[in-house]
DNA sequence: CTAACCTTGTGAATTTTATAACAAGTTAAA
DNA sequence: TTTAACTTGTTATAAAATTCACAAGGTTAG
């Protein structure tokens, strides 16, 4: 089909095949029909088949779809073939875990760069990476072909690390921080709220009780 | 109006309005409009009376809402106006840096255990908490009143991990391991997915340059 | 007190998203 | 080769979420 505008729930549950698919492979699951990807996704087998057809067709009638090819296609749809360069900043308690973290690199997203503004930290050496004042950002951005950054610092600082990063031309960011930032409508901007996900259960049991 | 069922939508936005206007709280703003939370939240202020809405009547028209008076009728109705004890299973980089977040305990998240099933971590003490083997964890949930779990086990432990939560009875599930688990149907589970949000930015920046 | 002005809460209209249903393509067995 | 059993891609249908629009309620200034 090649759709022209894809739901941002649909980008979601890419991520989750992906996720499941990478698991089957595993367990040497070669073939998998819509149904039971669906199941094991726990979602509708419609859903998956309209959520690939805005990329493409990549399954086969009869058959249904073979993981490794699967895989393969929904990262070429999302982009993500391919290495992204990522700048950290607030190495605090969550940035360290994140550097420390080499899932990352074996997605393609390689953290090249770690900021931080406490003298204390500053010079130090981490992961193989010296942490950084963020008034370097910018020459360490072009540098190193970074893209992509990675707000970890207090919530109090995050527009001013998001200004770090739109000043160093950055195209994207991931904000761990629990405060909306403000940047350039061309750069997108991912929230990851752990809060969100704790007020969502309390809630759903909360129901459940009542 | 008050409601029956509530999206899923309003509860992550619900979450976003806490964390606004708790900011606004920051900066002495006692009164703000619908309008004006919408801006700050990136989202049509009709959107956020309807929200509202299917939880009950907190604005005066004509003026807008008390900011803290809504923080807490938001958090009424969500049912996180009070304690939840919570247990943490997988004690690594991950686990480690959400046991040394004391911002959970401020919003009334504490987490009252810590387990891990690594020989060298059992016996350790860790802000203050012991770290425990996960066949204890049926004792201690009930001994401690706990309600929530949260996964920080590696993927291909994530399973034994709810499994050992299941068994001890808890009520709700956290679980940032990339991997889906299966658990009765009366326990909903919450996803911290950080690869979907990083595959997110890179996909909107990926579309940006086409 | 009146008039002009705000802002909420909500039913209706619109848009978006999810599900169902099925034609078309594939396999395997008889 | 034919038939029966599968499974995809896509159209049609249903459901859900978002936005619009405005009456109803409240405030402020004169
Ligand atoms: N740690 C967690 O488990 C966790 C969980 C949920 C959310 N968060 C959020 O993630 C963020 C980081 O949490 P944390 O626990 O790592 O905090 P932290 O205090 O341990 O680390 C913050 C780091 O940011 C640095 N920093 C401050 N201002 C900066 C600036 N302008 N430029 C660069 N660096 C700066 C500090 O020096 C510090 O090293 C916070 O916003 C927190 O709310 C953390
Ligand atoms: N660290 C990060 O920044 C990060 C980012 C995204 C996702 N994650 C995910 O979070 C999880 C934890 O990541 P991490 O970096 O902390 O890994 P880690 O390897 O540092 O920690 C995992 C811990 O779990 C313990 N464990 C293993 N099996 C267990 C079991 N059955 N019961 C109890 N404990 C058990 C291990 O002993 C270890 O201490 C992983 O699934 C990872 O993919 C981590």
């Amino acid at each position: 089909m090649k759709s022209e505008h894809i739901p941002k729930a649909t980008i979601g549950r890419l991520a989750v095949y992906i996720q499941v698919l990478e698991n089957l492979i595993r367990d040497g699951i070669e073939v998998i029909s819509s149904e039971k990807l669906a199941q094991a996704c726990s979602v509708n087998s419609s859903q998956i088949r309209k959520d690939l057809a805005y990329f493409g067709e990549f399954g086969v009638r009869g058959v249904g779809y073979y993981v490794q090819e699967l895989i393969t296609s929904i990262r070429e749809s999302l982009g993500i073939n391919r290495v992204w360069n990522c700048a950290l900043i607030g190495v605090g308690n969550l940035g360290m875990a994140l550097l420390r973290h080499h899932d990352f690199e074996r997605r393609g997203f390689f953290i090249k760069a770690a900021f931080d503004c406490d003298p204390d930290k500053i010079g130090k050496e981490l992961e193989g990476m010296e942490i950084v004042c963020p008034t370097h950002l910018k020459d360490q951005a072009s540098e190193l072909g970074i893209e992509l950054g990675i707000i970890t610092t207090p919530p109090d600082r995050a527009q001013r690390a998001a200004n770090h990063l739109v000043d160093a031309g950055i195209k994207g960011i991931v904000n761990f921080a629990p405060a909306r930032i403000n940047v350039p409508p061309h750069i997108p901007v991912e929230y990851v709220d752990f809060f969100d996900h704790l007020y969502s259960v309390a809630f759903q049991v909360t129901l459940g009780n009542s």
